[in-house]
DNA sequence: CGCTTGCTTGGAGTGCACTCCAACTCTCTA
DNA sequence: TAGAGAGTTGGAGTGCACTCCAAGCAAGCG
């Protein structure tokens, strides 16, 4: 197993699993390991747009290329892309993804700076989670007030 | 009590806003009702740009002024802020909430309608919940793995 | 051969939510 | 009376995260 291996994996080995039934989340378009930009698009939900901006910006390894010049992406940048998109969706800013993106490119020495980042952005989420719930409570309390006018004028 | 605007202006606006100890949630900075922009940047957080901006684009009440044409906020114009304030902490869109806004300008007819509203926006802070949670069990398990990698490493 | 489809690029444009600027007025204090 | 300091305005600028565009190349099909 090499750094990039055990770095950009996010989870089990996607491509060996051709045999579940129906994956709910990013279907793997072929059994195979070399995907078009708008096989990824189908997969992911990003853009093609997107997908070359992040690779501009540093937010992908290098992906491979076809003897034409076009992009093949591997099973490894679609779990990459995986994990990208649930930061992404916790409110991580692209600029610290591209940060991360880079500690995984330097080599296993980053590890605890990896995991420094990591446990901070938790903190981050776990706060986001209260706050939301905190909201949660005055929403439900708005909506009763306007839930009692409402039966009260049903009654009415 | 009668309020005349003169014994505002004679009023230090930020005098009284540097003694507040840190209450927990916007301190109303004098018992009063009305509050000069300084006075409702402090208590809320906002700038005042953002204050000023607020109100070109409807977000808020028609707020009171003194005769000189300066902004005087009443106590119910900080409570609108404060809702408005935890609905942004949930990523309300600007547009949505000056939605509501026009609604409760529109009167008591409009009940359904923000319920609705707010019913909507709860649906979407809990999905939003959920996969904060989902993202978290993810950090957790990376993060472990960063840490187990540690562990093994002040071993050997 | 021409047509369509899919991909390539750098750079420009978009939408959101602020954020700041210049030029001004008003009131208070020295 | 001069200057500091808080407030006013419309409009321009900023930063983020895309999103689109124009021009061009390569492969497959009739």
């Amino acid at each position: 197993m090499t750094v990039t291996d055990s770095a950009y994996a996010t989870t089990a080995p996607a491509a060996a699993v051709t045999t579940c039934a129906q994956p709910l989340v990013h279907p793997r378009p072929t059994g195979q390991d070399r995907y078009t930009i708008s096989e990824v698009v189908a997969a992911t939900g990003l853009s093609a747009h997107t997908l070359r901006w992040y690779e501009r910006i540093g937010l992908m390894p290098h992906v491979d290329r076809s003897h034409t010049g076009q992009r093949r992406y591997s099973n490894r940048d679609l779990n990459w892309l995986d994990l990208v998109g649930k930061l992404r969706l916790t409110g991580m800013p692209v600029a610290d993804m591209v940060h991360y993106a880079e500690l995984v490119r330097a080599g296993e020495h980053t590890f605890p700076d990896r995991e420094e980042l990591l446990t901070a952005h938790r903190e981050d989420v776990r706060r986001r989670i209260a706050e939301l719930q905190g909201t949660l409570a005055i929403l439900d309390h708005k909506i009763d007030i306007y839930a009692d006018a409402r039966r009260a004028s049903e009654r009415a």
